[in-house]
DNA sequence: CTGTTAGCGCGTTCAT
DNA sequence: ATGAACGCGCTAACAG
């Protein structure tokens, strides 16, 4: 393998020229850059990368820690995965994945080791002992899932309210006056998850403004009880002809409870979804709200490229750098109004 | 942040002597050894993992290569990762994401930077040029789904062949004497893919085998084709009975065709799918076999692990080391038997 | 200005 | 059990 000397040697140079040619941190005459250029291009030279990192203390990786909730669908965290690489590598990053289910031990060694400049924290849960270890560490971090309970750390979040209040304003819009809104589940309101808050607020928020009958429902992970709730919803009279779903991991099992109550989407009950998956092939093109994860990927990756070299923390009293962005609904997808005007 | 030095001041010893005991690679006595533990311990030692592969040309990381077809859906190949992530991890290796949509020449990037030990290439393409360009490097890789092109590497797949012939086999068991398979898309088999054609091999196997009626459908990757096509094959008389189906993308798509030809699941029609994603809540339990992920990426670390140190190749007319994970059919979803009894 | 020399960063490993 | 060389690239200081 081809090392800095030999590149040297082969332009006839010093191996610091080839180094200052290579960074371009210092003006190099053009007849030496095109020889050393050329005899890079013949060997093939690419620098080390453990050597530049020892030296200059900067591994241009970015370690993405990755929550491992047994049994939860891991798709979801891949999607986000893969795009968080496209993204560092625009900033001439790579990424390591950290799947440790030792969650405060990775993070020790990954700040340890020095195998990466940054840590991207995914879907963080309230009271993240990792993203403690890291603030106390002071190793640069940026949260994908805004966390109350990780003051200042930068953080990036769809504005879930927003998102929510746009969805149900949209449904309104459209002209329909009984909407049932299927919140987060239970178990994910009370671990007061940043997303089934906010949601909630956005839900309570549209119902303010609106003089529609909108009905919140908490969602289940048990697809038994989530069926129940649901149908007992659908049984309200007069029916309700919109339902807005946030809690879409049974969307399926959803779908499939409402034609068993003989009711057709859309013509019948108007469905529509907040923080669906884009790329989600094979689902239904229903009118909803997507997860921005392209978008969020690259400002979580900004905003942890942003703290490398820092030492993660902001001056107290300060807020951290944070992008809440914006819910749109997804283009080609409009509300369908209800069947028979409603009263 | 503490060095080897610092931990040798601190425990009255060598930096060599902290470096043995840490290795283990060489007797030191008890006390020392204890002495120099407690060191680490007091100072959270932790060695520069640049300094240590430098030294040792060793990084200790597998790169992932992962295929971005525009447009597919991501979460399956997130999966992988996540997988592979943590199976690596048990043979103390961690992993790099490489999406770099410039696959050669990040390949040329991983290989020529000493930044991974070996390559794990995921779901490879015919006349991968990435396969090739590895090969040619003499670097160490690995592949994710067989690849009748890229000869010489070691990889590891599902008997796909096998897989299908298997549902097709149980299917007939449960009493159905018509039955549709509904194979992979027609793009798919012409682009030679592997999955696509062993599964249209296994159920040619399974066709001979019977003499139950078996009719191949080629899916389509368009969800209007594919339903003509469904309906088509649903439409004869008699009617079938199971519907065996590998191409999965479209699976929700599916199920509402079949529900709105009247049909319902699985009295009227059972459906049986090959090759579906675990995990996948939300879906209903169909009786299914199982993309065995991970099984797969444990072997295929496996194999990338073990190729480590060595350049890659295979004595030529050798067969380079491989897996075929036998399929099976997933626990607790048995093949519901036709509702009138056929002929 | 352009190019060279020398020392550094840190852990591993051979020879003493 | 230790001292010292080594792996490789970066960069401050220096020479031409």
């Amino acid at each position: 393998m081809a090392t800095i000397k030999d590149v040297a040697q082969r332009a006839g140079v010093a191996p610091s020229t080839v180094s200052y040619v290579l960074s371009g941190s210092r003006k190099i005459s053009e007849d030496t850059r095109i020889a050393v250029r050329a005899a890079v291009e013949e060997l093939g030279y690419h620098p080390r990368a453990s050597a530049r990192t020892l030296r200059s203390a900067r591994s241009h990786v970015l370690a993405l820690a990755v929550p491992r909730v047994p049994g939860k669908y891991r798709g979801t965290d891949g999607t986000f995965a893969i795009d968080i690489s496209d993204a560092a590598r625009g900033h001439g990053y790579d990424v390591v994945l950290i799947t440790d289910l030792a969650g405060v031990a990775a993070m020790r060694r990954v700040a340890g080791s020095g195998m990466a400049d940054a840590v991207v924290l995914m879907a963080v849960e309230e009271h993240d002992a990792r993203a403690a270890a890291l603030r106390e560490m002071g190793f640069p971090a940026a949260l994908l899932g805004r966390s109350e309970d990780a003051p200042g750390l930068p953080w990036v979040d769809l504005d879930w309210e927003a998102a929510v209040a746009l969805a149900l304003r949209e449904t309104v819009a459209a002209g329909h006056r009984r909407i049932v809104f299927l919140s987060s589940a239970e178990h994910e309101i009370s671990a007061r998850r940043g997303y089934a808050l906010h949601g909630l607020a956005g839900a309570r928020l549209a119902t303010r403004e609106s003089t529609a009958d909108i009905r919140i429902v908490p969602s289940s992970g048990e697809p038994e009880k989530l069926g129940r709730a649901l149908r007992e919803a659908l049984a309200a009279r007069p029916a309700p002809t919109a339902l807005v779903v946030q809690h879409l991991i049974l969307l399926p099992h959803l779908l499939d409870e409402i034609a068993a109550a003989g009711l057709r989407v859309p013509e019948d009950l108007a469905v529509v979804l907040v923080g669906s998956f884009p790329d989600d092939v094979g689902g239904r093109p229903l009118p909803r709200i997507e997860l921005p994860v392209t978008e969020m990927s690259a400002a979580v990756v900004r905003l942890a490229v942003g703290a490398v070299g820092t030492d993660g923390s902001v001056p107290s009293g300060e807020q951290p750098p944070h992008r809440l962005i914006a819910p749109r609904m997804a283009t080609g997808s409009a509300i369908r109004p209800p069947s028979e005007p409603s009263s």
